[in-house]
RNA sequence: CGGGAUGUAGCGCAGCUUGGCUAGCGCGCCUGCCUUGGGAGCAGGAGGCCGGGGGUUCGAAUCCCUCCAUCCCGACCA
């Protein structure tokens, strides 16, 4: 490995650890990368990676490295700095909005910092990559990325500026794709299950960046910020993103006689939970309408009552580039109510998008576009004819499985990898082609495949801490081991533990040696902090009988160890550990 | 971008309401002594454009205006 018996002595090393956390951090990552002296914030959401960051970072990037080349990538480097004409031939130069860091060069020529590396790459293949006989192709880079985040925060986890592996592959056809998005798939898992993290993989929504087939690599956290839904039972691997999870229709049409339509007097009832305490019914009897305006045009979306309406996919049903909520004005215009009052009946400017479950409703509760109106006995097909019936709300805890119908739970997590199959998008927008057997020019099939490796840091604190501090999984710990003497000036135990220390070193152990003149509390409570995965302490009571002490960081276990035994036991232990090289 | 809050020493904070001595405290830092198994003790010391600019006033960390930065909630987002 790459850092393999490297070591050094604390009192050289830059670990400027506090006693106190910074006040604006919130996150735990955040807070103890920045006590345990791993980062500097130099502005919002750009960050300083210090010695020890950085070689946690340099051992992430090393397991993506070989888990991507035994899948057959191939590494290269790209610019961060990307003309603007190629963000216009693909067409995100508009689209991709004021998350795009855009600049100018001394000519007033448009540039902009990549946030992604589609363009380039594409433009990169399209020019020296001709023939169906130079495929597949896994091109990879692990680079800079930059984005404007509107609000940069959790440290590490939402940066503005942060380092990722983007790896694009490059096929003759979905078959290809197919292939070569599975080989993606296995190595994220791989990657993953190397730095020992516990994550999931889930079903996705693909968002801006475009295509079919996805799935996030979620590292399970609390202080994750996305929702993941996944199936509790043993032999079912369902797990959606909740943007993305499919609502199951919960059974049949209810069979009761069609009543007269009849508009009630509602008060003040603005609200779900207003009407239904005005008129004693359940939330379920009610149907929600919900008016949205894209850039094209307003729309009415209609959920029941308990249920709330999922935006992802509402905005994939419509087809638009921009949704958001209708504001009071357009409100009133479209229903001729206040907010609280709007309901599909006679609603005719408009285009009604109705979840797939309000169809079934019989006899339902609406809105009746005046104020304090409702309308009873409503029904669907009858009253109103929807425009699009599809499933455009959110999916809870609890609800049934798609796949099998046992219940399903939910989790936060952090998305630290996503793998996306693109198909021709990229390729079709900036005409890249290849000639196949029979010399017709075809569009290359692409996916994208991107890992976090900062947030992936991030993510292995958020998972792996104590009151204490960090406690690094062997695998991608700064250091292994830390050597301590008790007392710095006891000259025989100072001694003792420096020839330890490079009995590690020279055994291919990572090693620092603390030789700071502190008390022995203060060492202990800086190697907690870090985290080192060992800890050595070399002190009088243990060499009076040619012993050390040995304490693993992640149960406080601690044994003696006779002084020649140092090497093995740091070794099997770190093993017992996870590790995988020693 | 909407709402809320905060900017005083490296970190954590007080002082501001009611303007007035040399701007304070804890930790950290430097020197010395002492101590040496879980962030010791004593003594001495360094370190501040009180976020920037403008105003009010005899006088501004404190009041007013403005800009900037940072954080939180929301909206949004590979």
């Amino acid at each position: 490995m790459l850092l393999e018996g490297t070591g050094m002595k604390v009192s050289e090393m830059l670990v400027p650890t506090l006693r106190e956390i910074p006040a604006e951090a919130e996150v735990i990552s955040h807070q103890l990368l920045l006590k345990a002296g791993f980062i500097r914030k130099a502005a919002a959401g750009v960050y300083n990676l210090l010695p020890l960051a950085w070689r946690v970072v340099r051992k992430i990037e090393q397991i993506i490295r070989e888990e991507m080349d035994r899948q057959g990538g191939q590494e290269l480097m790209m610019p961060i700095v990307q003309p603007a004409e190629l963000w216009r031939e693909s067409g995100r130069w508009d689209v991709y909005g004021p998350e795009l860091f855009r600049l100018k060069d001394r000519h007033g020529r448009d540039f902009c910092l990549g946030p992604t590396h589609e363009e380039i790459i594409t433009t990169l293949v399209k020019g020296d990559i001709n023939s169906y006989k130079q495929l597949p192709l896994l091109l990879y880079q692990i680079q800079n990325k930059y984005r404007d985040e509107r609000r940069p925060r959790f440290g590490l986890l939402r940066g503005r500026e942060f380092i990722m592996k983007d790896l694009y592959s490059f096929d003759y056809d979905q078959a290809g794709l197919d292939a070569s998005y599975n080989k993606m798939y296995e190595a994220y898992n791989n990657v993953f299950s190397r730095c020992a993290l516990d994550f999931r993989p889930v079903v996705a929504d693909s968002g801006a960046i475009g295509g079919k087939d996805t799935h996030e690599f979620m590292v399970l956290a609390d202080s994750g910020e996305a929702t993941i839904v996944y199936c509790e039972g043993n032999d079912c691997s369902y797990a959606a993103n909740e943007e993305r999870a499919e609502a199951v229709m919960s059974g049949e049409k209810e069979v009761a006689p069609l009543l007269e339509l009849k508009k009630i007097h509602t008060p003040d009832c603005r609200t779900i939970a207003d009407l239904a305490a005005f008129l004693k019914i359940t939330p379920e009897r009610i149907i929600k309408t919900i008016l949205y305006t894209t850039e094209k045009e307003t729309i009415a979306a209609l959920v029941r009552g308990d249920r709330e309406i999922n935006e992802i996919k509402l905005y994939n049903t419509l087809d638009c580039v921009r949704l958001d909520m209708a504001n009071p004005n357009t409100i009133l215009a479209v229903t001729g109510a206040q907010t609280g009052f709007a309901g599909p009946v006679k609603l005719k400017s408009v285009r009604m998008v109705v979840d797939s479950e309000v169809m079934a409703m019989v006899n339902a509760v609406c809105g009746a576009n005046e104020a304090d109106q409702h309308l009873v006995n409503v029904n669907p097909g009858r009253d109103f004819e929807p425009d699009i019936v599809t499933d455009i709300r959110l999916v809870k805890s609890g609800e049934p499985c798609p796949n099998c119908g046992n219940k399903l739970l939910e989790a936060r997590g952090i998305e630290v990898g996503q793998v996306f199959k693109l198909g021709d998008k990229y390729s079709k927008a900036m005409n890249a082609t290849f000639l196949d057997e029979n010399g017709q020019a075809r569009l290359f099939i692409m996916g994208c495949y991107g890992i976090g490796v900062t947030r992936t840091m991030a993510a292995a604190v958020e998972q792996n801490h104590d009151e204490r501090g960090i406690i690094w999984p062997p695998q991608i710990a700064p250091y292994h081991v830390a050597v301590l003497p008790v007392n710095h000036k006891d000259e025989h135990q100072f001694a003792m533990a420096a020839s330890i220390y490079r009995q590690l070193v020279d055994a291919g152990v990572e090693a620092v040696f603390d030789d700071r003149p502190e008390r022995a509390g203060v060492k202990f409570k800086d190697a907690d902090l870090v985290g080192y995965p060992l800890r050595i302490t070399v002190g009088a009571k243990g060499l009076a009988g040619g012993q050390v002490e040995l304490t693993t960081r992640q149960n406080g276990e601690m044994k003696m160890i006779p002084l020649d035994g140092v090497v093995d036991a740091v070794k099997s232990n770190l093993r017992r550990l996870g590790h995988t090289r020693l």
